[in-house]
DNA sequence: CTGAAAGCGCTAACAA
DNA sequence: TTGTTAGCGCTTTCAG
């Protein structure tokens, strides 16, 4: 173990604008124009400024900026739903959690939860645009509808971010999401390549005019044959998001195709297909691939009825997002174009990395404050 | 779309501690003193201003705190290996990415890579403490050594946090790292999943005497019997980092044993392995399951050779770490006790989801200031 | 024991 | 076109 003497560093000069002001014989408000591009400067002045910023390699004190521009602050309005509570709890807390990490940057968000996706959301939206937000993360759940309106937002120089959901024609500055042919594509190939060659298998989703479920589904039923020589998908069910139907469409799946190998459920509806499963005595002999993830899933992961499912990540995509929009508004880095997570393959052995999701009493139900405002602040480290 | 006017917000009071002298009848400064625990105050002040404080949710502006305490900012040094490049470089990168993150808190990150795992970590480790690093971030190669190191360092108040490889017996705050007996557990329940009953499936390891590279073996062979009814784990081999060693073993292996199915390799050194399946006409009828993820794989992922990798996600690794750290230092906040990513299976349909890995082009060969001194910053923003 | 005041580096409004 | 100056909210030092 070696006991050097502090090694003796030498503190590097301090260069700020003070700094460079200094060196280029201007005063800190010219140095303040040339480095922010502004007006009323002389164009030579300016070049001569940049230049010895450059040379001191420069970087702004944000601290002292986000201090300074405290009054002015930001603000940022989020309206993503409520419902489905599996997953948008756990987006919620993603964004929350991000965002209370930037409390010192005095950065306001304003929540706005809708009740389902799709309903209510333009009138948010509008609403959230008057309250002269600087950026939006949203959840488009009818694109349509919602498009002119992002448009709107970012001709204003509002950056708008999609979230999990996207609004393709749109001019929103990007999107954060898991895609949803991906999913179907990773769940063809995971049956693909655990099913012997010339099996069938078959697609549960909700309906196909959902955008999501047809995209999952046509990403499945692309990648399934390329990884299972001979496969085949015999059959996409529409369970419509109901439960019961769901249920009974299953079991008569189950009884008139008995070649049956592999499935893949392309929502969070996933348990009546379970039930189905077990009840016909189909559980692990029929390879089961899911989507998303919750408690109640649990037991099936456990009993081999879910072979796998693939889980988009709903906490890291809010967190995502806050993390985008702020490192943009905030320290005016650049917008990635696109931002998609990869969805991950969740299996029996790795439940236990998914704490957070499979402890309700460790996340109590998620609180949003009810009149939709929260201002970002850590934890009171009073004591 | 509603059109509705700007909605009547009341500015909720700004609270700083100007706010909560007024309302305590005291000066800022003895609001200072209560907050902070500092002597030089009467404890009845302090107690009636604490309890304004909570009343009114008062949290600081970090911001702020940085500005005012620029000189005696935080300091955090980081000793990380460079090699292996595939590996440690996300990790890297990771690192900085999210210590760039924090520039406006004034964090200075003191880089001092290492050469190699366990290669002169104990020395610069030692070095780091004494400058004065309020946080250190270690890749302990050689757990043993470190252990003193890290618990001196603990004891003097300096947090630690190991990434990657833990120090298991020290005093170390936290663990940020995928857990090497759950690398070994997927890939035997994927394996497991995939094969028939009654398979054979062999482990590809580097040296057994390595921690790392023993418990996802072990994971391996105890997790694959479980979902593959009658399977059985053949051989470990040990390829000792090798190449040349691992090629030739492995064209042995496959041709001593015909019935082997599947195959699992633990480390990063899964060419030679892959090599050795196309060349003997085994690639894609022995399932192959490997570690870990870099742009050489990318052929054999299409080729079907390679069926899945179980990837670490030093990336991530690396921000975690670095988040973590700074929202106890600069935040006050609590270490979880344990940062345990999952890590995640990749599949050829979603390779392109791991776009920083796979194209060097767009990540240049990582740079680490040479003299281990880095200051985090964000990117010039001279126009 | 408490109050007053001087910055930290930057932005923005106002003067020249 | 440029310089000057008043804060931003906090820490810290120096008076009272």
């Amino acid at each position: 173990m070696l006991d050097e003497p502090p090694d003796s560093r030498m503190k590097p000069e301090k260069v700020g604008i003070h700094r460079i002001a200094e060196l280029a014989g201007v005063s800190i408000g010219t140095v303040d124009r040339a480095l922010h591009g502004r007006s009323g400067i002389n164009e030579e002045t300016r070049s001569r400024v940049l230049e010895v910023a450059e040379q001191l390699g420069y970087a702004p004190n944000l601290a002292a900026r986000a201090l300074s521009m405290a009054k002015s602050s930001l603000r940022i309005g989020i309206c993503v739903p409520r419902e489905i509570h599996f997953f948008y709890d756990q987006l919620w807390q993603g964004v929350l959690d991000e965002a209370q990490r930037f409390s010192h940057l005095g950065i306001e968000f304003l929540c706005r939860p809708v009740k389902e996706l799709g309903k209510g959301d333009a009138a948010v939206f509008s609403d959230l645009l008057h309250a002269e937000v600087n950026g939006l993360i949203v959840t488009p759940g009818n694109p349509v509808e919602m498009t002119p309106l992002i448009d709107r937002a970012e001709s204003l120089g509002v950056r708008v971010i999609c979230v999990s959901t996207d609004a393709p024609g749109s001019l929103r500055s990007t999107i954060v999401f898991a895609e949803p042919s991906l999913n179907g594509r990773m769940a063809g190939e995971l049956l693909g390549k655990c099913l012997p060659a010339n099996s069938c298998a078959a697609v549960i989703t909700g309906m196909m005019e959902t955008e999501d479920h047809r995209k999952k589904t046509e990403g499945f039923s692309d990648t399934f044959p390329n990884f299972c020589a001979g496969g085949k998908v015999i059959a996409v069910i529409e369970g419509r998001e109901n439960e019961e139907q769901t249920y009974k469409k299953t079991l008569r799946l189950l009884s008139s195709e008995p070649c049956l190998a592999g499935l893949y459920v392309t929502t969070v509806n996933s348990l009546p297909v379970c039930r189905a499963l077990k009840e016909s005595q189909h559980a692990g002999r029929v390879k089961l691939v899911t989507t998303d993830l919750f408690p109640e899933m649990i037991p099936f992961f456990n009993d081999g009825t879910i072979a796998a499912s693939i889980y988009q990540q709903p906490y890291e995509q809010g967190r995502t997002a806050v993390r985008v929009l702020v490192d943009h508004l905030a320290a005016k880095g650049p917008i990635p174009a696109s931002n998609t997570l990869s969805p991950s393959v969740v299996l029996a052995s790795a439940l236990g990395q998914f704490r957070e999701i499979m402890e309700p009493a460790a996340a109590p139900r998620l609180k949003i404050p009810k009149d939709g405002r929260w201002i970002g602040r850590l934890q009171s480290q009073l004591r």
